[in-house]
DNA sequence: CTTAGTGCAAAACATTTGCATCGGT
DNA sequence: ACCGATGCAAATGTTTTGCACTAAG
C-alpha cells in the first residue's frame, strides 16, 4: 500500500493542479492523497481522519474537507451520497469508471459498468445543447431468494466490493 | 391547486396505504400530502414548512419528515439528493418516471426519460440477481455557449422545469 | 515577509429524538 | 380510554466557519 504506479501518477497530476491554480504543496495535501489512494473502495470522512491520526502526519477534519475539495476538483477522487448519512469518496484513476447498485438489506456496494449510460450521456448532450460533466447512477435493489445461478449479459461489466 | 384528479387519487392511495398499516389518518397527513401535490417541481422540507405554515394545518418539521417518509413508503413522492445540501422531494403520480439534468451554473433541473435506463436495470437483475426496487439517475453538466438549435433524437424524450 | 493553509473549537445546518400533550380509533 | 401522532426543543451528526498560528513561496 506504499507507492504503486497510480498512487505516484495521482500525485503528479495533485501537484501540478496545485501549480497551476496557485495551491500551496503542503505536505498534508500530499499525506491526505496518499491515504486517499491507499484506500481500496469507499470511504466517509470521519474513517479517514481515524486512519490519518496514525499515519505520518496527523490532519484536522477541516483540512480533510478542504483537500477532499481539491481532489474532487482535479477529478482525484469521487463524491458519492448513497444513503442519508454523509459523503462517501473513492479514488478515481479516470480509467476504469463505474455506477454502483446499492443493497437495501445490507448496504452492500456493487460496481458495474454498462456502456448505455456514455450514450444516454451523448444523446442528453444533442438534446439539450448541454456539456455533461459527469454523472450519478445509484441503483438499489434488494438480493433475490432464487435463481442461484446468474448469468453473465454481453453488454454489462461487473465487479463486486466491499 | 385544489384538488385536481390526481390529487383525489393520490389521497385514496394514501388513504388505503394507512389503513393497510395501521397508521392513523390524521388530518396534518393529508393536509401536507395535498400540499406536496400542490407543488410543480422540486421543494426541500423548509419550504414546504413555510408554505404549510400559511395553509389549513399548521404542522411542525418533525411531522413533515415522519409524513414524507410515509408518503416515500407509499410511492406518493421521491427524494432526491442533488447537490450536498438537504434532499428534495417531488410528487410521484407513477406515471412519467423520469431522471435529471443538474446545471452546474444555475443549479436549473432538467428532466428526461430515456428507456436505456431501464434496459440497464434489467441487465443488472440478471446480471447480478438481484430486484431493482429503485434507481436514481443524476447528470450533471453545463449549458453550451455554440450551436443554438440542437435537434431532437429518438430515444430520450424530454421535459423542461423550473 | 506575505498570506494561504492549518488545527481547533464554535457555528451552522439538516435531520432525529425525547417527552408531554392531543386526538384518532 | 388507549396508544399512536403531534409540537416543541434539545440532541445528533456532518460539514462549514472564525480565528490565531504555522509554514510555503
Amino acid at each position: 500500500m506504499s507507492k504503486d504506479h497510480i498512487t505516484e501518477q495521482a500525485e503528479s497530476l495533485f501537484e501540478a493542479y496545485l501549480e497551476q491554480n496557485g495551491h500551496r504543496k503542503t505536505p498534508e495535501r500530499f499525506a491526505i492523497l496518499r491515504q486517499v489512494y491507499a484506500y481500496d473502495g469507499h470511504f466517509d470522512v470521519e474513517t479517514l481522519y481515524e486512519v490519518m491520526g496514525n499515519s505520518e502526519y496527523r490532519v484536522s477534519r477541516a483540512t480533510l474537507y478542504n483537500t477532499l475539495d481539491l481532489l474532487l476538483d482535479c477529478n482525484l477522487v469521487r463524491r458519492h451520497q448513497f444513503g442519508d448519512h454523509g459523503a462517501q469518496y473513492e479514488k478515481c484513476h479516470r480509467i476504469k469508471q463505474h455506477d454502483h447498485v446499492i443493497l437495501a438489506d445490507s448496504g452492500e456496494v456493487l460496481e458495474f459498468c454498462d456502456p448505455r449510460i456514455q450514450q444516454i450521456k451523448a444523446t442528453l448532450e444533442e438534446l439539450f445543447d448541454i456539456e455533461v460533466l459527469h454523472h450519478s447512477l445509484n441503483i438499489y435493489a434488494r438480493k433475490r431468494a432464487s435463481n442461484p445461478q446468474a448469468r453473465v449479459p454481453e453488454t454489462t461489466h461487473a465487479s463486486h466490493e466491499s
